[in-house]
DNA sequence: GCAAGGTC
């Protein structure tokens, strides 16, 4: 049987080498192709018994790009909305020509096409791209596919023998995903850009009219954790808390207990339980309890972990450490950075990786224990549990003690992949630790200590610590009287905000981008002036990234959330398993956005308020732009599509009028005495569709009704009395008398108040609260400020028990509550409840119960906007907020209480033998009284 | 001039 010529395409140039390299043994020889990068490998095989004369080359990455045919691609050759339905086309861009042409070359001299290509979506559509290519060439092609998800032998080996078709699906979903991305990303792009930069003064770039404000489904989403997280700092309302401490010096040493109902946010309360442990100040030891912690080491390495930690601990970028660890993969010092993948296959030598790096003068005696069966330090390493089927965790693939080329950051990335995978295979540190629980006057507290008996890992990953700590013994039942005992506050702080790892950590989460991109959708958004990063490696947007979202806010999309992206990765899915065609996806999929885009440019002027919020109008849009001229009343009721503006008709008469006319033919006449009309920059406060701006009139004295003002600051929208009575009065004073009754109604097609336009978001797009369609956000019953029903409930349960007086029942946690006697001054001999579960903050007076009161507050409060960034962006624009400003509580509620701020000075620290007489007010420090009776503590 | 995804 005849040798046959096969073609053979990686996805990289080293893919091509090493497959190469596995079938021929390393008997290859190499020649150049076109591409200088592409090099072509020759080698004889044998596929099922056919003897094969083998060609191995390879493209770099996608050979294609998708864009819209000629005519589009000008930004003023069309209106953005026509980007839904205009053609696009395949085509392999000028840059990657000298690849194809080589494929073509080769294409011809062979009878098979085998395609070695990444075994994931992208991968398969790059398959179809070099088929197409290939196929053109020679359409007698035989086509195959091989399946390898590791460079491995074994595996190469197999996968060349068991040839499969290429899957038509998982192309699909990506010729899908990127007509989606490009359709959506051009539209939003142009029309931002367009509506916005020569409108603002911008200040940004270098020269200004360059600037573009891109839209992307990625690097909005990405914005929009950076603001999200912003704008919860900004609406932070920090709060004091109170709790008590205790610490007790010995002579092994200081121990350190905390109260283990951890805090509470009613001053009250806690100082009527600190006075009782003040008065019977004996501790005694209730529980001493000795435990085995273990601290694992991580995961195998993907990259969303290798940017992360990165940042982390070198405080590098994410872009820099991709760009590192790619000049190191290709160096040959590890495998390919880009992988999800972060559990070994179990054929991988992993005692081989340890092996070379024995001689490394720093982790070199790490990994010679490791390999001691006697240190018995070796574990195989934990399954992160993702797997993207071609890549393995990143690894070291070749020894360095460090190269003369390296940097610093190079020497870093090294060194970290090589710690972070011997640490994978390495077992847990080992700690002892030992709780101790104390109890003072039915108050329980507790102390821990830590004594680490086998560091393990630890040796080698540096990057973390588990510190030893050190506790005094005690045993079960010893008492003894606390060294201190204080009071002390606290008040709750912001969460910080987004550092780079958190950023990379929210994008997985969602699945925004992949491990090849996250950096770079990080990167667009300082490279666009939407977000700065700090030296902490935090990021906060710009004027511009927060006004942008601010603006979409406003209109009630979703689009700076993530969610649409995860819908899109959801269809193509299904189109990558055959449940859904890509026919199907992309009509259902761009017929909605158009939807949303084209509502997106009716509210543009919610951009345009946003953007007011932080920049300054510029000169041009002052003088031709109508809208900042006044000119412009509102958006057309109609036509929806132009903007109602005033001006004259042929008699001179003010009127006004669509300027869509003559497709629209929306007018609205006014009355016949107006002698001067202007548009002012106010806006009606009671017309809710979109905004309607007054206008000043001025009438003729002589033409209108006495107890009629000659001024007149006036609406068209509807809600305007006075022009309604004018106009049925007098008349519009033109011809057309029919349309005057209309005219205060604004319809002006007869009689009958404008056509009221329905909030084009209610029952359109679901809500951005709960995500739920058929009410607007402001309405969403999830955002409704909280009279907490539990908090009704438990006042009737209350009373009930109080009844019985035997027993009441903690409203908080369920658990059963004890009466006890206040010791205070204010308060001396009152009952009081509270719960026996010692990590609940429940308290109760007995005598408020009976009278139907509820327990005090123990939770903080919730922040004025809580989760609500529409509340928030209302209050930053300073006021009006359409109302909506208050009423978004009760949203997420608790801020992060993440340690004190402030320790007020400890009065009452109760030292040994202390005359408890002594006693003097927690807050102003007289002894003539106490601290809750205290004149001068606030409300 | 626009997206996101490959990769050099």
């Amino acid at each position: 049987m005849a040798a046959i010529s096969v073609l053979n395409v990686a996805e990289k140039p080293s893919v091509a080498k090493s497959v190469a390299g596995i079938l021929s043994r390393n008997q290859f020889r190499t020649r150049e192709g076109r591409s200088r990068y592409n090099k072509i490998f020759e080698f004889n095989y044998s596929i099922n018994g056919q003897q094969c004369h083998m060609l191995m080359t390879s493209v770099t990455g996608h050979l294609m790009e998708l864009d819209f045919d000629d005519r589009f691609r000008k930004w003023h050759s069309c209106d953005p909305t026509d980007l839904y339905t205009a053609p696009v086309r395949k085509f392999v861009p000028e840059d990657k020509k000298d690849i194809k042409r080589s494929l073509e070359e080769e294409a011809r001299r062979c009878q098979w096409l085998v395609l070695w290509l990444d075994c994931d979506r992208e991968g398969e559509n790059i398959a179809f791209e070099v088929m197409e290519v290939c196929r053109a060439a020679n359409s007698r092609l035989t086509v195959r596919r091989a399946r390898f998800s590791s460079l491995i032998e074994r595996e190469i080996h197999q996968s060349v023998q068991n040839l499969v078709a290429p899957n038509q699906w998982f192309s699909d979903a990506v010729d899908a995903r990127q007509e989606i991305d490009l359709r959506i990303g051009a539209s939003f792009t142009r029309f931002q850009t367009m509506l916005l930069r020569d409108k603002f003064v911008i200040n940004y770039a270098q020269d200004e009219r360059n600037l573009i404000l891109s839209y992307g489904p990625c690097q909005f989403p990405t914005l929009g954790f950076i603001v999200e997280r912003y704008w919860e700092i900004q609406s932070h309302e920090p709060e004091e808390f109170w709790t008590i401490n205790c610490t007790h010096n010995s002579d092994e040493g200081i121990a350190t207990f905390n109260w283990m109902r951890g805090h509470l946010f009613d001053y009250i309360s806690v100082v009527t339980l600190y006075e009782m442990c003040v008065e019977e100040p004996t501790a005694t030891v209730t529980k001493v309890q000795k435990q085995e912690r273990l601290k694992h080491p991580p995961f195998p390495l993907s990259t969303v972990e290798l940017g992360k930690r990165a940042s982390r601990y070198f405080r590098m970028s994410s872009e820099q450490t991709m760009k590192v660890a790619e000049d190191l993969y290709q160096s040959g010092f590890i495998s390919y950075p880009r992988t999800e993948t972060d559990s070994f296959s179990s054929g991988t030598d992993l005692r081989a990786i340890v092996q070379e790096q024995a001689g490394h003068p720093s982790w070199g005696s790490y990994a010679q224990r490791l390999l001691d069966p006697e240190a018995e330090l070796w574990r195989n390493p934990g399954n992160g549990g993702h797997d993207d089927k071609a890549h393995p965790p990143i690894h070291p693939t070749k020894y360095s003690s460090g190269e003369s080329g390296w940097s610093q950051d190079h020497h870093k990335v090294y060194e970290l992949v090589v710690r972070h995978f011997l640490a994978c295979v390495s077992r847990p540190a080992v700690g002892a630790e030992t709780t101790v629980e104390i109890d003072i006057a039915s108050e329980l507290f507790c102390a821990s200590g830590r004594m680490i008996l086998a560091k393990n890992y630890l040796d080698v990953y540096r990057f973390e610590s588990w510190g030893n700590s050190m506790l005094p013994t005690y045993d079960q039942g010893q008492q003894f009287i606390p060294t201190t005992l204080t009071l002390d506050s606290g008040i709750t702080r912001p969460p910080p905000l987004l550092s780079e790892a958190d950023l990379l950590g929210c994008m997985d989460k969602a699945g925004i981008g992949t491990d090849a991109t996250m950096h770079d959708h990080i990167k667009k958004l300082l490279d666009r002036f939407y977000v700065t990063k700090d030296a902490n490696t935090r990021f906060s947007p710009t004027n511009l990234g927060e006004a942008l979202v601010m603006g979409y806010d406003e209109m009630g999309y979703e689009l700076w959330k993530p969610n649409l992206r995860s819908m899109m990765e959801y269809d193509m899915k299904e189109v990558s398993v055959g449940h859904k065609s890509k026919a199907d996806v992309l009509a259902t999929s761009l017929q909605q956005m158009k939807a949303c885009f084209i509502d997106a440019k009716l509210n543009r002027t919610k951009l345009l308020e946003a953007m007011d919020v932080f920049f300054e109008r510029t000169d041009r849009s002052a003088s031709d732009d109508q809208y900042a001229t006044g000119e412009i009343v509102r958006l057309c009721g109609l036509c929806q599509e132009s903007n109602m503006v005033l001006k004259r008709n042929r008699d001179n008469k003010f009127m006004v009028g669509c300027s869509g006319f003559p497709q629209c033919r929306n007018v609205v006449w006014l009355p016949g005495p107006v002698l001067e009309a202007t548009v002012t920059t106010n806006v009606c406060g009671s017309c809710t569709q979109g905004p309607v701006y007054l206008i000043q009139f001025k009438f003729r004295q002589l033409e209108i009704p006495p107890g009629f003002n000659v001024d007149h600051l006036g609406c068209i929208g509807g809600c305007d009395q006075t022009l309604r009575e004018l106009t049925e009065m007098c008349g519009t004073g033109t011809r057309g008398q029919a349309a005057a009754a209309a005219a205060a109604g604004g319809g002006g097609r007869g009689r009958g108040a404008a056509p009221t336009r329905s909030n084009p978001r209610q029952g359109q797009n679901p809500c951005i609260y709960c995500n739920q369609p058929g009410h607007a956000s402001m309405d969403c019953p999830s955002q409704q400020q909280s009279a907490p029903p539990r908090s009704a409930r438990s006042r009737g349960t209350n009373q009930q028990n109080v009844q019985s007086t035997s027993s009441v029942t903690c409203t908080t946690c369920g658990a059963p509550c004890t009466l006890r006697t206040a010791n205070t001054e204010a308060n001396r001999g009152r009952k009081f409840y509270s719960c026996n579960s010692q990590a609940c903050n429940f308290f109760a007076w007995e005598d408020s119960l009976a009278n139907g009161g509820g327990p005090q507050r123990s939770v903080p409060r919730a922040n004025g906007s809580g989760g609500s960034s529409s509340a928030t962006a209302a209050r930053r624009r300073g006021g009006g907020g359409g109302g909506r400003g208050g009423g978004g509580g009760g949203g997420r509620g608790r801020g992060v209480q993440n340690g004190f701020v402030s320790a007020r000075d400890a009065t009452f620290v109760s030292a040994t033998g202390e005359e408890l007489s002594g006693r003097r007010c927690y807050v102003c420090g007289d002894p003539s009284h106490f601290a809750n009776s205290c004149p001068n503590r606030g409300s």
